[in-house]
RNA sequence: GGCCACGUGGCGGAGUGGUUACGCAGCGGAUUGCAAAUCCGUCUACGGGGGUUCGAUUCCCUCCGUGGCCUCCA
């Protein structure tokens, strides 16, 4: 089967070429975890988990490492940390904010459908592989130190600019910025910076401090996916200094993954760090952006509260990855009527293969929707379409389980039974207008009814379900 | 201001230089005592204007609209 990825770096759709097929290797940016996470989060989660399982699928499930950090230093975290826990030694709270808000993002995630990434990294457990890419990068000649910093000198790198397609003079003409005095040169981006006492901080060469944002990247993938495979610091060979996959937002392009290209391809002289890089793209919601001020910004946990994991995770999958999205508590509710439908027509099928044609529509740079639309078409064979939805990280529950996160009308079982059986005996004895009131009597106690006929002797039985 | 995406039927959403995916809703039929559920069938589209072409929703230009990035936001 031949993968087709679109490229941000070459901005065509390419065949996949897995530098070691025994070994696939992706990277993808993780949170920032100092608040729950929201809903346009949960979009590289979701759709790179689908890369994850199709890459899985293809390779073999041993023969991929996907790796997503989680970035837990940070300025962000640090003026929660001391918002948060007042009185709290800052370390203490930082870690105590940290470990809880990872936690919360890993339920998220997981009610989400998705697997747990090989390796989840921690930023500030790499600090000692930042300080020595920033210590490369200065020996090099592509960084400085100044006033406790240690700064990328960007007019070093010729190739800069590449992943975001723009020259250094539009980032110049277009910076609005407020240039520190100890920098060389405007564009130049910081590596680490000091650290007051009631900061997380590290010993460096530059004095206590911690990492700039990107450097945590670059060391992260070097620890988890570079060195591992035979490159690094002792190694100048372009080909092991590089992985496959890099994956996140399309916000991340500038500057965050342009200054990992940078960083990386500096220190171990590779020109483009990942062959591959992907990025998704953004996420409104009902037509807005999503914003505090708006009063909608919408959290993974609240969407929980009200719907299935599935559901927001069909309603993502319902759009190409790449496309703008427009997230609707409509979308919302169409995803649940076809999980319904999926979770009906799947209830008894028996084990079966992946759909080929599925298989196909996801190998065309993750092509979900039209993935999707060749499920709707294996309703008539019914192993097939389970199998393919649980290789979508669908139909985790069982069909009960599933019917009953409905929320239900809250009803005395007993009571709608005996009114169902009198509705029964009324239709027996064509008394149809009782049984009409029955049934209106029934609905306006939130119960819908199903009439069939068993199928051995042909009695008319009637189910019934509590709707909301 | 600079750079970059996107704009498809009532709604969501693929795709293609010429046979108008798919889903939701709607409508029609089957079924039903009547309904619900189910099954079958079915209507509506390619932002505006130019251009290239035998032919454009698909390529090019332009305008309009929406969104993103421009130092720490997926």
């Amino acid at each position: 089967m031949s993968l087709k990825l679109y490229n941000t770096l070459t901005r065509t759709k390419e065949d996949f070429v897995p530098i070691d097929p025994a070994n696939v290797r992706l990277y993808v940016c993780g949170p920032t975890v100092y608040d729950y996470a929201h809903i346009g989060n949960a979009r590289p989660v979701i759709v790179f988990d689908v890369l994850f399982r199709l890459l899985r699928h293809v390779y073999g499930a041993d023969h991929v490492t996907y790796v997503r950090n989680i970035t837990d230093v940070d300025d962000k975290i640090n003026a929660r940390a001391v918002r948060d826990y007042p009185g709290v030694p800052p370390v203490e709270a930082i870690r105590t904010l940290t470990e809880t808000t990872y936690g919360q993002f890993q339920a998220d995630v997981a009610a989400l459908g998705c697997l747990p990434p090989t390796f989840t990294p921690r930023a500030t457990e790499h600090v000692a592989t930042m300080v020595a890419l920033i210590e490369r990068l200065i020996a090099r000649g592509y960084a400085y130190a100044a006033e406790g910093h240690a700064l990328f000198h960007v007019p070093a790198m010729k190739a800069y600019g590449a992943l975001a397609r723009r020259s250094l003079d539009d980032m110049i003409a277009g910076a609005r910025v407020d240039v520190a005095p100890y920098k060389r040169d405007p564009m130049d981006f910081v590596l680490w910076k000091p650290s007051s006492d009631d900061e997380p901080g590290w010993p460096s060469p530059w004095g206590r401090g911690r990492p700039g944002w990107h450097i945590e990247c670059s060391a992260m993938s070097l620890d988890t996916l570079i060195t591992p495979s035979g490159g690094g610091f002792q190694c100048d060979d372009p080909l092991k200094n590089t992985f496959d996959i890099h994956g996140g937002g399309i916000d991340l392009v500038f500057p965050h993954h342009e200054n990992e290209i940078a960083q990386t391809s500096c220190a171990l002289g590779t020109p483009r760090m990942a062959n591959v890089w992907m990025h998704n793209g953004f996420l409104q919601v009902e037509g807005e952006k999503m914003s505090k001020s708006l009063g909608n910004f919408t959290t993974i946990r609240d969407l929980l509260a009200d719907w299935p994991g599935e559901v927001l995770r069909l309603t993502m999958l319902r759009s190409h990855y790449h496309q703008p999205i427009d997230w609707t508590v409509r979308g919302m509710e169409e995803s649940w009527r076809v999980l319904d439908d999926w979770y009906a027509v799947t209830a008894d099928a028996g084990e079966g293969a992946v759909a080929p044609a599925v298989l196909d529509a996801l190998a065309d740079d993750l092509n979900t929707p039209k993935a999707i639309a060749e499920l709707h078409g294996l309703k008539q064979q019914p192993a097939a379409l389970a199998a393919t939805l649980r290789m979508l990280g669908f139909l985790a529950d069982t069909p009960a389980a599933w019917a009953a996160r409905r929320p239900a009308a809250d009803v005395d079982a007993a009571a709608v039974n005996a009114l169902v059986a009198a509705r029964l005996a009324a239709r027996k004895a064509k008394n149809f207008a009782e049984s009409d009131r029955l049934r209106d009597e029934l609905a306006a106690l939130g119960v819908t009814l199903k009439d069939g006929k068993d199928p051995a002797t042909g009695e008319p039985v009637t189910t019934w379900e509590a709707k909301r």
